[in-house]
RNA sequence: GCCUGGGUAGCUCAGUCGGUAGAGCAGCGCAUUCGUAAUGCGCAGGUCAAGGGUUCGAAUCCCUUCCCAGGCUCCA
């Protein structure tokens, strides 16, 4: 009898029987890695535990602690679902159910337009669990295409997936669910449950378990709003309870520094239903904080050499006839309101009308680059269903400018854009971005190829010089030009797209755009978007998220609440506060109405950054108890003139915060 | 727009089988004068999202609309 030999991922060779499978490999390293194994890694595939190694292979056995560990438990885990909704709706269709981050979903047809409602999740948690108890082999099978179509004829789904890999014609997720192009594989559990899947999966139905069922939802088969909407079911699992645990953690602390619930916590702006969906109303803390935003921003513009324009939010649809927008955006915007000398619109972006005060005279290449910026207020009729917050919502501000330049500019212009937007971003707080770089489509674009390789070189230059991690989504840019895209990142790991550097090649041919060149020659400029915060609203609403409610002091509503121990001690709590405010602060006096650690613990709950406590220590000596934002041990006997000009400090710097 | 689930006091929520609405916090008043996260007592607060229907009677059952949540689609 030979043997056979395979390599280990620490570089070790082993040498074993022939036939042996990655599951005895797995016992002959140790019991520990036999109880853990769940897959294997045999020469870079994925495959199960159950597979015959090939002679000089490269082994590496898959544990459930690992990304990929974690993705077979969850695509096994998914499996279960969908064995145990046939179990509960006999005659379901099952269409696709693959590991996501953090979980997995399967998307169900039911028989007779049936629905899941939520109390089902317990229910079917409930028989998936029993399915788990069972200790179910998940066996791999192999079939010929025509075998396939047979084995799953009862299942619509399945077949078109076959079908579509049979005909090439197989969307990429659909590889997924069978071998190869031509057979299709197979998992079984006991009871007759067959699923299509290329896998591999864990050896049993029992190595599950630490999962939960989060939510039903619509999905439309295909991802196709043509197509049936099918019912999904989401759930998240894990490779042990207690990693479990932290995840279900990990959603309450998200959910607690949900922007729709700070903003209401802390009176900062409401959604009144009066207004409609997708408006809302900024209440005085909210608008200080904004206030503050858009000081910042103008005075970084000013510094940045921009110039000021405003543009109105209402324009006759001859404008948006020229800029193209009424025969490529008419959805996203607004109906129009027919007047007697015309028909207007809202508008929905501000480019077009600053295309006009480009227009509004002859332009030297002298003048160039031109920079223009405004805060401008759009409206988009967004769907019903996609509104969500701040970060979705149909009227909104964008720190918005659009650049005229001519083509040699364009990459200093560029690289000069990208350092202002990030310098900015960091102001607010942000450490850590990515990028997306954007290119053209081949199928549906303006422009001489020559500027686009241009203008996208530049934009990849600039993200390069800058150090800026990125990657290239290739023909994924709008017709009219390529693209960055900024993403940051928030204190508890998500990412947030935020600004945006379009080039445009549509634009200015539309409005007829020209300079005249040195050369006494007319000439046509290259027009950039650039948007910082994107929208004012939705920037807010990622700052409130990143912060959890704690600003930075620069932008807190209120940044120092005084509080004197007894009522006695109001005259001197006001006279400190009137000497913070003469120095630029927002500071505000509570009066002794009430004792003083419940007036402390509103102010907590209130989020400001210094508390003040004075008393009769303090009148005498002229100082304060600082009391700050996430420090556990008061500051006592700080002289106010210390104080009043560490804050003004803290104040003028903007920048990161303080917070510890 | 589509699917599922919601909407009860400013906020968070309870409300049984269809029988005329309840708590805590916040607010207001009075008392309390207190050194770092809740002083006590009292008062007020509601067209139960809106409209229609069934019923002797509707927060509760049915229909329509609006709004919200989570997804899908969309985001030029």
């Amino acid at each position: 009898m030979s043997d056979l030999s395979v390599r280990l991922p620490d570089g070790t060779t082993r040498t074993l029987p022939l036939g042996t499978t990655a599951s005895d490999l797995a016992s002959a390293i140790g019991r520990r890695l036999a109880k853990d194994a769940l897959a294997a890694e045999v020469n870079g595939q994925l495959t199960d535990l159950s597979t015959p190694l090939p002679d000089g292979a490269t082994v590496a056995i898959i544990t459930p602690a690992s990304d990929a560990g974690r993705e077979i438990l969850r695509h096994s885990t998914a499996h279960v679902l969908a064995q145990a909704v046939t179990r509960l709706w006999p005659g379901a269709h099952y269409a696709i159910g693959p590991a996501i981050e953090n979980g997995f979903y399967y998307d169900f047809e039911l028989p007779g337009d049936a629905h899941f409602t939520d109390d089902d999740l317990a229910v079917i948690e409930g028989a998936m669990r029993a399915i788990i108890a069972e200790d179910q082999p998940f066996t791999r099978s192999e079939h010929s295409i025509d075998d396939g179509l047979e084995l799953f004829k009862d299942q619509p789904f399945k077949v078109e997936i076959i079908r579509g890999v049979a005909t090439g014609t197989a969307a990429e997720e659909d590889l997924d669910e069978v071998a190869s192009l031509s057979m299709v594989s197979a998992y079984a559990n006991s009871g007759g449950f067959v699923d299509l899947c290329r896998g591999p999966h864990v050896p049993s139905t029992q190595r599950l378990g630490h999962f939960k069922l989060m939510r039903v939802a619509g999905a439309y088969w295909r991802g196709d709003e043509n197509r049936p909407q099918l019912q999904r079911i989401y759930g998240t699992a894990w490779e042990s309870e207690a990693a479990l645990e932290a995840h279900l953690h990990q959603l309450a602390e998200a959910e607690k520094r949900d922007h729709r619930r700070l903003a209401t916590e802390l009176d900062l702006l409401s959604f009144p239903s009066e207004l409609g969906g997708g408006l809302a109303v900024w209440h005085p803390r909210g608008g200080i904080i904004r206030k503050e935003m858009e000081d910042y921003s103008r005075a970084r513009h000013l510094d940045g050499g921009y110039e000021f324009v405003v543009t109105p939010h209402l324009t006759n649809k001859r404008l948006y006839e020229t800029s193209g927008h009424l025969s490529f955006y008419k959805d996203g915007m607004y109906p129009p309101m027919e007047l007697d000398n015309g028909t207007y619109y809202m508008k929905p972006m501000n480019c077009p009308m600053h295309c006009l005060i480009y227009k509004s005279r002859a332009r030297s290449y002298r003048e160039l680059p031109l920079r223009l910026f405004e805060l401008g207020t759009v409206y988009r009729y967004e769907r019903a269903g996609t509104l969500h917050g701040l970060m979705r919502i149909r009227g909104f501000t964008q720190d918005d400018s659009h650049i005229y330049c001519t083509e040699d500019q364009l990459q200093d212009e560029i690289a000069s854009l990208l350092e202002f937007v990030m310098s900015v971003l960091r102001a607010f707080g942000f450490t850590e971005f990515t990028a997306n770089l954007s290119t053209k489509d081949p199928k549906k674009y303006v422009g001489s190829d020559e500027i686009w390789d241009k203008s996208t070189e530049a934009l990849r230059l600039a993200l390069e010089k800058f150090g800026l991690p990125f990657q290239v989504k290739k023909g994924d840019a709008a017709f009219y030009g390529p693209k960055i895209d900024i993403d940051v990142r928030d204190a508890i790991g998500r990412t947030w797209q935020l600004s945006t550097i379009q080039c445009d090649f549509n634009h200015p041919d539309r409005f007829d755009l020209e300079y005249v060149g040195a050369d006494n020659q007319r000439h046509r400029p290259i027009m950039l978007h650039r948007a910082l915060f994107g929208s004012i609203e939705r920037f807010f609403g990622v700052l409130l998220e990143h912060y959890a409610g704690n600003l930075p002091t620069w932008l807190a509503p209120e940044q120092v609440r005084v509080l004197g121990v007894r009522d006695a001690h109001d005259e001197y709590a006001h006279e400190v506060a009137r000497a913070l405010r003469v120095r630029g602060a927002r500071a505000v006096v509570e009066e002794a109405t009430e004792p003083l650690g419940a007036r402390i613990r509103r102010a907590k709950m209130e989020k400001i950054p210094y508390i003040l406590v004075v008393g009769d220590e303090d009148v005498a000596a002229r100082t304060v108890g600082v009391n700050a934002r996430g420090s556990n041990e008061p500051d006592r006997a700080v002289a106010l003139e210390d104080f009043a000009r560490s804050l003004s400090e803290q104040i003028q710097a903007h920048g990161a915060p303080e917070d510890r």
